[in-house]
DNA sequence: CTGAAAGCGCTTACAG
DNA sequence: CTGAAAGCGCTTACAG
């Protein structure tokens, strides 16, 4: 048990008042008893009970919660950054809190992180990240009645339907801009094009994907299996698929990958092997992070407003939270193509 | 005033028990009875109170907070990304939560951010980022009681003389870095060393200029203080200030950076003035970031490992919270350089 | 199935 | 200068 103010009291003979009196800094205490409680104090420990402080001095807050995921434990993908900037903004806005827990994605780990804050009542609302086709959280939240928003949302699902149900997101039309990708990328006449994706239970694996061949088929061009790959969203897995898609008797003249992360160890690899990027192959992306403009070469991608999608997810939510209409709740957004050198541009913009 | 539980039992004529237990899905309750109590907590839009049932049901926490020193609105530095997945994983570790905020540096509002944390008694600790050579927070948190661990230490205050005061840190030898590289540039045969830092109230500023000089000094160049530009950590000030570099009359052939973020900055407008870096111009920066190794050219810059820095924060700072001893609450970290095409080499590191 | 009551740890008028 | 008491909003044995 933690040490409370009542412990002091006890064991100095005072009342309680006096010592949360003193504590406080309170001036109209005898310096005499005010050193002895801080002594005491010290010695034991004591550490002010924050809930009760908020409940008496009626200062609780509405926080928000997001929990980050993260693949590897030293990983740099500054989508997050910008992503966090933006909850944090808008947090601030709605004068709320913002708690962050960090949880490797599909593990067991994380569906404790997000019972544990449900259950220990320590969030108002959450903001859920890397939507699944089937998310259990979403059925799981809407059970406990606990608000969220959502970045992309689930498929129809046959049993429970959630994707019916009442709560609000924001959503980037992958599907499309794939689309535009493959017609920009044989436009400049690359022809026998490779995917590295994601896991398949991925929203946004399944919509790139679908992306992708529904491109390749407006294009005229071959759909090929073997050119589709799972990776992780690392730069180290499209290192890793690149270095093998790059040795089978037939390779690949480009590659388009689920995000940039991955494009980003796409382009070392591609660089090792002696190939030129956007001559001898095309690399391509998607998020439209800032160090896409900085890699080598600029790197063509799918620019999505990460900070705003990020403001919208907490304004949806804090709307929700509080009660307030919405003028819409499901937001639609379309990714912007960035043409740049590794698609065989050599304008870098 | 938010609505109680009180003010549903008051309108439905119950006892608060009645409907505590209604709304915590007892079952031992009529089902008629439930389900007038949800439908008056919905019309009624009745939230629970997070800090008393937090208080009543003793699952209180101990919360460790962290203000994110953002500076423009859509920044993407990868730096916290990876920063923010430390904290993460060590705050859990001990089994505590991850309090954010987001904040402009040096505004007024990051002022306000770091009082309400304190006087509401949101967070426990906190870990301080970006010291000052004289950080108003360190007097500020000492003063009002408040634990904290920081990255790098402020100097010797004349005033209160913080420096001496009891709190732990984790510091990165900027100074020895910074003495290194510029060897390594002068070494591969670069004369004319520029250096854009930051703010000169910033302890990073005053250790890597200070290094960036001694170093100049030790291969025998002479410094020139208008080689010496102030800028604030952004690509977007490594550009503009590249640009102003270059139109001097004597230009420089190296620019020695702060940061990365900087760095690529600079790679941008060498590219656009024509000049080929790691050839007419060398290129470093300061964090090792993971997409320094995907630039153009990958970029010379010393390594410093973010991710365990930021554990080593939060473990001396949850030392400090719950009274455990420390082995040393003042941790000295070398950077590593690692060389890359950007000053001169042409292996890629 | 529901009510009355105690209590989580703290703060703060109110007496004296 | 210090104590006694009320109360913040909730949960949970304990009766009935």
């Amino acid at each position: 048990m933690a040490v409370t103010i009542k412990d002091i009291a006890n064991r100095l003979g005072l009342s309680v008042g006096a010592v949360s009196r003193a504590l406080s800094g309170y001036t109209d205490i005898a310096e005499d008893t005010r050193e002895r409680i801080f002594e005491a104090a010290r010695e034991m420990g004591y550490t002010p009970n924050r809930a009760a402080r908020q409940l008496r001095k009626q200062t609780v807050g509405t926080t928000i919660g997001y929990i980050m995921p993260v693949d590897s434990p030293r990983f740099a993908d500054s989508y997050f950054s910008e992503f966090i900037e933006g909850l944090g903004d808008e947090t601030a806005a709605h004068q709320s809190d913002l708690l962050i827990a960090t949880a490797r994605p599909g593990q067991e780990a994380e569906k404790m992180a997000y019972r544990q804050w449900v259950e220990n009542s320590k969030v108002d609302g959450l903001i859920l990240d890397r939507l699944q086709v089937h998310d259990w959280r979403v059925q799981y939240l809407i059970e406990k009645r606990v608000p969220f928003s959502t970045l992309e949302r689930p498929e129809k699902d046959r049993d429970g339907d959630t994707s019916q149900a009442d709560y609000p997101s924001v959503e980037v039309d992958s599907f499309n801009g794939f689309i535009q990708l493959v017609a920009h990328i044989a436009r400049n006449g690359f022809r026998r094009m490779a995917y590295i994706g994601g896991p398949p239970r991925l929203k946004i694996q399944v919509d790139r994907l679908a992306g992708f061949q529904t491109g390749l088929n407006q294009a005229g061009l071959p759909f090929d299996p073997q050119m589709v790959m799972e990776g992780d969203l690392t730069s180290t897995s499209g290192y890793a698929t690149t270095k093998r898609l790059l040795s089978i008797p037939d390779p690949p003249d480009a590659i388009l990958c689920i995000n940039d992360e991955t494009a980003f160890g796409v382009l070392r690899a591609v660089d090792e092997a002696g190939l030129r990027t956007g001559q001898d192959i095309a690399v391509a992306g998607f998020d439209g992070v800032r160090d896409a403009r900085y890699s080598n070469p600029p790197l063509t991608t799918l620019d999505q407003p990460v900070y705003d999608i990020a403001r919208q997810l907490v304004r949806l939510l804090a709307a929700q939270i509080f009660r307030q209409p919405l003028p819409t709740s499901r937001i639609i957004l379309q990714p912007t193509l960035l043409i740049r050198a590794s698609t065989g541009n050599l304008i870098s913009v």
